[in-house]
RNA sequence: GGAGGGAUGGCAGAGAGGCCGAAUGCGCCGGAUUUGAAAUCCGGUUUGCCGCGAGGCAACGGGGGUUCGAAUCCCUCUCCCUCCGCCA
């Protein structure tokens, strides 16, 4: 949410940002500009109304009985004034609510223009993508080959961009997650697990909501709604908390399963591990001051903490500087890490670090106190450390062997305790049989 | 799932239709006293909105209602506690 001061006094800037994120806003921007300035006209009416009302309530409860009944008529014609007023009020105060809700966050002066992933600008690629001298499979083919993963049971049961994993591939996941998660708490970020199903106001307050309602699985009966991404518990967390500044930045790591109807995708990256509607994902979450340099500070770190990783885990990656069409409503910026996946010649999204500035913590009231001792909105930013089964993709095309075998990262060893997924014994003949 | 009790400022806790944005205690901030500290004393200490300002309005878990007037009465939702039932 943006500053409703601050959009009386820039529409133009308002405008700016739908324009660049492609986010048209006009219609938005019009209905809270005026109710707000009906609001504003309406304001001083009803406040000095209400002033009476209150002062001849005090004066009747001394009044005496004969003076108490002209009182009294008067005071019947304030109480019906101010009900129609109030009325009023109420009514222009949620339609400007509801209006500044869907306005965008400005995008930084240095997110690129454009309309699509395809004009994100590439800021740098780290390592070289493997050159094979075989025929490389696909993950879908190698979890078939190594017996690693089951598509049509899951189909059957669950429907489709559903996925059983199997053997050695669930231990694998789980290495690259714990790995994640060791990662993350040896740099002072504070594990948390977090609840799945969620009340609305966690889904408004981190800006999924109003528009991302397609996107959320919901279960009515309890107006609750399943989390498609460990932020929006870990971000709603200290709502209308107002934090104590030497506790500041706040940082926490979480493992949660996430969910995504993925509605509107069909027919798009059907196949495999890509896109699936239930998967397991390690977050950061930063909660600061409102500071804009310390924030981009953050930014830069908790891309670099994900790299890292990746780093790790021997995968080629690129980091794109996302554009303004490609952002979503909440973001000022967001730098994507993109890993190498053979299957797709090319590098896929694996990761998203995205800054707000103010945006959540103004919706879920999460402030803390200035030097002043004023109350501020805080800055809120976030990054996957590890998505799976998505990273399983990359791990198992680019790690893939001539034999058949997918070789184990170093990092990942002692997490899983062998050096290679191979054939299960029952059924291969690489182990010998 | 059934029955009952509760929700008040950073915390504890009074208030039970008007004199209550709210006693008191603790905590916190400032000052006095002190060589320094403790103790003591004095003062301050919720948030949001409107307004250039003076100032005004709103908020006692959320929403709705009764009333000239609601922290206080009624309805409803949420949360917490106790008891019963069920259960990983």
């Amino acid at each position: 949410m943006l500053d409703p001061k601050w959009v009386r006094e820039h529409p133009d800037d308002v405008i700016e940002a739908g324009r660049k994120k492609h986010m048209p806003c006009e219609e938005a921007l019009e209905g809270f500009l005026a109710a707000d300035r009906e609001l504003r006209a309406l304001l001083p009416e009803v406040e000095g109304l209400r002033s009476e009302q209150k002062n001849a309530a005090k004066t009747i409860g001394r009044a005496s009985a004969a003076e108490r009944e002209a009182l009294l008529e008067r005071q019947k014609e304030i109480k019906a004034r101010i009900q129609d007023l109030g009325r009023r009020e109420k009514e222009l105060k949620e339609r400007r609510e509801a209006c500044l809700l869907r306005l965008p966050n400005p995008p930084a002066q240095d997110v690129p223009e454009g309309v699509d992933d395809r004009d994100n600008v590439e800021i740098r690629r780290v390592g070289e993508p493997r050159v094979f001298d075989f025929e490389p499979k696909d993950h879908v083919r190698i979890c078939e080959d190594l017996d690693l993963a089951d598509f049509p049971r899951a189909a059957e049961i669950a429907g489709t961009r559903n996925y059983f994993l199997k053997g050695d591939l669930v231990l694998l996941e789980e290495a690259v997650l714990r790995f994640a998660l060791d990662h993350m708490c040896a740099k002072g970020f504070r594990p948390l697990t977090v609840p799945l199903l969620v009340r609305d106001f966690a889904m408004v307050g981190t800006a999924y909501f109003p528009g991302g309602e397609e996107q959320a699985y919901r279960c009515e009966k309890d107006s609750l709604n399943l989390i498609g991404t460990g932020e929006v518990p870990v971000t709603a967390f200290h709502a209308g908390e107002i934090l104590d500044r030497g506790n500041l930045p706040i940082r926490y790591v979480t493992r949660s399963v996430c969910f995504r109807r993925e509605a509107g995708t069909y027919g798009k990256d059907t196949k495999g591990f890509y896109r699936v509607h239930q998967f397991q994902k390690v977050e950061q979450v930063i909660v600061d001051i409102g500071d804009p340099d310390r924030s981009l500070a953050h930014h830069e770190s908790i891309t670099r903490n994900s790299e890292e990783l990746l780093q790790a885990l021997e995968l080629p990656y690129r980091v794109v500087n996302v554009c303004g069409g490609d952002l979503g409503q909440p973001q000022v910026q967001k730098f994507d890490i993109e890993t190498w996946m053979p299957s797709r010649e090319g590098y896929g999204e694996t990761h998203s670090a995205s800054r707000f500035h103010d945006f959540q913590a103004r919706r879920l009231r999460l402030r803390y106190r200035g030097e002043d001792g004023k109350p501020r909105f805080c800055h809120t930013l976030n990054n996957t450390v590890v998505a799976s089964p998505r990273i399983l993709i990359a791990l198992l095309e680019n790690h893939q062997q001539e034999d058949g075998s997918v070789r184990v990262p170093e990092a990942l060893r002692p997490y899983f305790g062998k050096d290679r997924l191979g054939l299960p014994p029952s059924r291969g003949s690489a182990s010998g049989g």
